[in-house]
DNA sequence: CTGAAAGCGCTAACAA
DNA sequence: TTGTTAGCGCTTTCAG
């Protein structure tokens, strides 16, 4: 077996005590024992286990993250952020994925719950009506969502944290962009609502911006996750010369690339025949020619502040704990943090193709 | 505080040591207890305590991995890959990233240390002469490199395990590719070789297929990550137009698309004034046009089978020390992972400009 | 400034 | 089949 604190006291010749002393409070310590116990440390290459330390704690100071995936660097970028911030705070992250299964998010949150993680940040399904986060809840366990977006009208009961962009509005500029630009036969192209409620969000956007400009919206398609398996979809779309659309918003970036690909195989040219612009901005959406146009949401950033705003929660909750205070984690100040987007033009969309427009 | 088994026992009128059995081997409990002690579990919300079992079992059914960085989808890829196989196994994953620094790989792994992970999967800078796994060694924790590619001259001490393409033999075939295209000046560009021992294997690759076709290597660029600040060095590289290259092969994707913006912004044509050829074959990638030619590893697949040599490695570890066997964790013939790669063709290759050529 | 002792939640002998 | 008990590594009163 390892060493532990107690071979260290032993070959020190002091208590365990001390030893723990230490390694918490230096300060407590006379200058000669911490000799002696430092010696005694670096002989045997004794590290804390915080298995003990967490046990008798009461917290790990680790946090818990789920998202649906890493395939969409969305995602990756997010936990990095997420990472980066913890480390910095002295926190481990534990994380899991659900594939996009919103019954797999109440399985991923139980097992971090049996690892006792101090929180948790979780990018779900659909942030309303959530079983899951109902659970999260009743434990008692801190936790931010990230992407999901509250509403303003939260009911009374459960306060929320959430950090992201305001899908919403985001959407609406980024169609206003294109409607600015001349289009007024402007398609969505969306991820199936009932995986993503963000996709819901920029779809009502998508409608502010259309109803905003005296534009009829046209009905939205929904495909499953960045790939159109089937090219159907855009012959149907393509299909009567004068109802074409002329430009296409698509709820996230993969799939904006995903149809500018389909689209070329039916010999389109984007932006000639049809303008394409996505959500998320990511960075590859920058180096390709034509640079697709996108609303850039800042995905390290949001990973960045969900830590640091569950952190605080954390922490408060301990010190409530301590003085018997309530224990609103999240006090209301602090619950929507909405951040920054920027519209990030490209030369994926361009002006409409004279002759095409009413 | 959290119900434990022992308020589960008091509940159901039972001892802690029958609460343990039911939740370990439920076949060594009559059916009226088990009852129950299920119907006190539910009523308190009862979930066991992994910190308790772990410090009790010595070991933590948890893996820890360390990565250069998540905003390379390679690696999220592949974290996504291990994340997978463990949930599988029934494994949990801590993680780390190092930013591409040597120096943060050892606190990476004393963090995870500290945790009693079982076992750890990296990425490391250069996997030769690493003094972090020689740490890992000294503590004798299993530990399977990902990427990182381990040499057949390993010197008889230290038998580690790595999971990679061949990345040599790789990218000889991606340079090959090319020469059998007819270009004979082909310049490689790379990451820095002391942040990726694999972008200096990439290189002998370039080096043998060269030589094999007799050749002249040109001398390699060498640049900072994803992204040349300076266009100085395309300028100086495209300088004299009797010897500028014909074709780019690029250490990995990110790089190869970097440079395609960048020759563009100079007023260059890929592939028709020069073929641009990455490594690593990302997915996004094939989305664009032209379409980036490239050398695919299967990252997702890297993940998968690194987890599943660690957890061989952690259990047969662990039988090991119940036999008082030899703790050769991880045997020869399970050493070096080679997984296929292939060269994926693309638009952004062609046949060299005529007229350009000697 | 230091030590003794209790206990965090759990499992595994050993007894009954 | 079930209970008793010791102990994993650590922190933290409480005494001295």
């Amino acid at each position: 077996m390892r060493p532990s604190i107690k071979q260290v006291a032993h070959l020190a010749g002091v208590s365990i005590a001390t030893v723990s002393r230490l390694l918490n409070k230096p300060g407590s310590v006379s200058a000669e024992t911490a000799e002696k116990i430092h010696r005694s440390i670096a002989e045997l290459g004794f590290r804390p286990n915080f298995t003990g330390r967490n046990l008798r704690a009461g917290n790990s100071r680790t946090v818990g993250v789920v998202v649906p995936t890493l395939s969409n660097t969305v995602f990756a970028q997010c936990l990095q952020g997420i990472e980066l911030a913890a480390r910095a705070l002295d926190y481990s992250v534990m994380f899991t994925t659900t594939e996009y299964l919103p019954e797999e998010e109440t399985a991923a949150v139980e097992l971090l719950l049996g690892h006792r993680v101090d929180g948790m940040i979780l990018t779900v399904a659909d942030a309303s009506a959530n079983a899951t986060l109902d659970l999260l809840e009743r434990e008692r366990i801190p936790f931010v969502l990230a992407y999901n977006q509250l509403g303003t009208d939260q009911t009374a009961a459960p306060a929320r944290a959430s950090v992201s962009v305001d899908n919403r509005a985001a959407a609406c500029d980024a169609v206003a962009h294109l409607i600015g630009l001349g289009h007024r036969r402007i398609q969505m192209l969306s991820g199936r609502f009932n995986a993503s409620d963000r996709a819901m969000q920029r779809y009502y956007g998508y409608l502010d911006a259309m109803r905003a400009a005296g534009l009829a919206p046209m009905a939205v398609i929904e495909v499953e996750r960045h790939t159109l398996t089937a090219a159907a979809d855009y012959q149907q779309m393509m299909a009567d010369p004068r109802q074409r659309p002329t430009a296409l918003f698509c709820s996230n970036d993969l799939l904006a690339m995903s149809a500018m690909r389909d689209l070329r195989a039916l010999g389109m040219k984007v932006p000639n025949d049809i303008s394409v612009m996505g959500f998320d901005g990511i960075p590859v959406g920058a180096l390709m020619e034509p640079v697709l146009a996108s609303v850039v949401q800042p995905s390290e950033q949001i990973g960045e502040v969900a830590l640091r705003v569950l952190v605080e929660a954390i922490e408060r909750n301990a010190s409530a704990a301590a003085a018997a205070a309530p224990d609103l984690a999240l006090s209301a100040s602090w619950l929507r943090h909405i951040l920054p987007h920027a519209v990030r033009s490209g030369g994926s969309v361009a002006l409409p193709a004279t002759g095409v427009d009413c």
